[in-house]
DNA sequence: TATGAAAAGATAATCCC
DNA sequence: GGGATTATCTTTTCATA
């Protein structure tokens, strides 16, 4: 998959430091990471270049866009021919409010990590979106209360060679 | 807890775009919602200090950070009180596996996505480290096979007035 | 092969309208 | 909200170890 070069210790630390803080100037990583301006920006370039790095995105706060209910979907699934199975991945990703969908070990095939604007909306959607994707025999909804951890940083501890 | 105004259709706009690229620069940003430069500089700076932007960060391929798995976590809890719940919180908190953690309704109490290095390490955690957590009583752990979709953007569509 | 310094270019930030 | 100016940062080039 990767003919790409290991990372070096440097730039494990400018990821760490990425992940936290993307709008960081390069001044300013390079000397957190202890490097001059124009190593620091090359190092950069290749890890966006080869895809360590996938995208630089703003994360919004949730709760000042409106009320919503975090709400886990487990879904379990009838055997079903691949375009069944295409139609269903396209359906998933054109649902701006699945943010999350996993294939699962176990009893439960699917989880889905849905932000629904309300109980109301939710409920809607069960029936008329998800009991309507191809292949889903059952649905299984667990309710969020608190965010008491979210972060979108990977763990760096052990990364060395690719 | 938001004295803010209400988000304009162009503010939607914008923070629709830097979900999918914060590495946009303003001109660039400006075109795509149809305004110029400053204007559209002046609304980014207020989305930020208003805190509808939480952050801007990098997202790192985890499968070119060497070889990964994906886990939820489920705990049971027994009834703690307020010091070592704070205690659960900062270890939580403390350790980079852990992705986010969710207070949950219903049979289970938390859940917990972390990102294993391998499930040798996995099942070390297990008793190393979330066993050893003030008040967990039962762990049950769903591994993951593929992430089919996973996105940070929230859903915009009826966000209107805040 | 990798670094640092410095120039050129692009962008962010501030002004006034 | 728009236009123009200044300050700052990014990106390229070049010299060096």
């Amino acid at each position: 998959m990767s003919l790409a070069e290991p990372l070096s210790s440097i730039d494990i630390k400018i990821l760490a430091q990425l992940q936290k803080d993307a709008s960081l100037s390069t001044t300013e990583l390079a000397d957190r990471v202890g490097l001059s301006q124009s190593p620091c920006w090359r190092r950069l370039q290749r890890l966006r270049e080869d895809g360590i790095i996938k995208a630089e995105v703003a994360l919004l706060d949730r709760h000042r866009l409106g009320p919503s209910v975090l709400i886990f979907a487990y879904l379990k699934m009838s055997p079903t021919p691949d375009d069944k199975r295409a139609e269903f991945l396209r359906k998933i990703n054109a649902t701006p409010e699945i943010l999350e969908c996993h294939a699962l070990f176990g009893e439960k095939d699917i989880m889905l990590k849905v932000l629904a604007p309300s109980m109301e909306w939710y409920e809607g959607f069960i029936f008329n979106t998800l009991l309507k994707l191809p292949g889903v025999t059952d649905i299984q909804s667990s309710v969020t209360l608190t965010e008491l951890k979210s972060t979108t940083a990977l763990p760096l501890r052990g990364v060395m060679a690719l």
